[in-house]
DNA sequence: GGCACAAGCGGACGCGTTGTCCATTTATTC
DNA sequence: GAATAAATGGACAACGCGTCCGCTTGTGCC
């Protein structure tokens, strides 16, 4: 309990040399998940690439799903942050529908983006337990709630489904555009949400 | 050209050792993926199981995969006869949203009753280019159509994630029941097909 | 019934990935 | 610059995969 109280260090400070590996470590992740199918990335391949052994980057990173979870959290926070805060119709004031639209096309635009670490980062099924998608998962049932949805918690693991990567990719690959599945989205967003008309 | 006129017998007739093996192997691969996490299931365990050899089990599988997809295989069969030439709401001559949430709720309870093949089955994620997936889509599509839903290619994608092992086995996990996610299912089918009202 | 031959079998092998462990190196503090 | 703690990296054991090939067993024919 007095911890938290305590200070604002309860870590001593990252040594300088550990920094930089890390450093190190995400830019050669980076480079990798781009250039090759994502989720045949092993932790070999990233320490290779990084120039340190394997046991550095086991101390820091379990496997490699956290390391593309690492790098795409930075793009995440952008989002969520203009999902809080940010301007109508993704930040608070429009209607249910339209901001779960917007939602759609963003998350759209961010797929479309970071396609590769967000393979990677699914790489173990395991994107349901993530924090980001607890995120998500809290937007989009509050805005279900708005809008008198029954259901808003079924709902929105329901409407998040179209969303994970390997549903997208494969769409892509199908020959399907960014534009037609945005415009099918925003046309789900508003059905589900009773705005349809 | 001729082969196709030749005869009934391309193949030469299974071995009756061959057949038994066959037996064996896909009933301790049904007793595996019951008894633990089936996505953990290897193939040496289901030889070893099987008491088979590993060679044994190559011959006919490449991985364990398509064991449970094979397991799978006559379970849906069953489901996929109902839709095209059943009794409606599943099978034709009901409204394409009736029959559409009459699919989901079949769906959820094929999920339901055998989550566990399902599970291993989808291990690869690559469910989205199984046989059994292209019927999906197809079905789903055409009703799609019917109703005159635009972008029915890719609404049908987007309709069938919600149907994704995982995320119906982590609504499970969170606590919601069969019941609650058919409701929402069919609330989604009727608003996704304009049959709202 | 016995024989020849093809089909089927199974375990050993080589390979690549994982995760851990610990002796050594390196940064920081006084 | 000495003491201490943190960080490093590569060796190691375990594991799953997929293949290969000498041996066994079923089948059709005489």
């Amino acid at each position: 309990m007095d911890e938290l109280l305590a200070g604002k260090e309860p870590r001593p400070r990252e040594r300088a040399d550990a920094a930089r590996n890390r450093a190190k470590v995400l830019d050669a992740a980076a480079g990798l998940f781009a250039s090759r199918d994502p989720r045949a990335v092993t932790m070999d391949d990233i320490a290779k690439a990084a120039g340190v052994g394997r046991g550095t980057l086991y101390r820091r990173y379990p496997d490699t799903t956290s390391i593309a979870l690492a790098l795409l959290d930075e793009h995440e926070r952008g989002l969520q942050e203009k999902l809080l805060r940010g301007e109508p119709p993704l930040g608070p004031g429009a209607p249910p529908g339209e901001r779960l639209a917007a939602f759609y096309e963003a998350m759209v635009d961010l797929l479309d983006a970071h396609i590769d670490l967000v393979l990677g980062a699914e790489a173990g099924g395991e994107r349901l337990t993530t924090g980001a998608y607890g995120f998500w998962r809290a937007h989009v049932r509050a805005l279900l709630a708005e809008a008198n949805v029954p259901e808003p918690d079924v709902m929105a693991d329901v409407l998040l489904a179209p969303l994970a990567s390997e549903v997208y990719a494969h769409q892509r690959e199908r020959g399907q555009t960014s534009q037609r599945i945005k415009a099918a989205l925003r046309r789900l967003a508003l059905a589900a949400t009773g705005e349809g008309r």
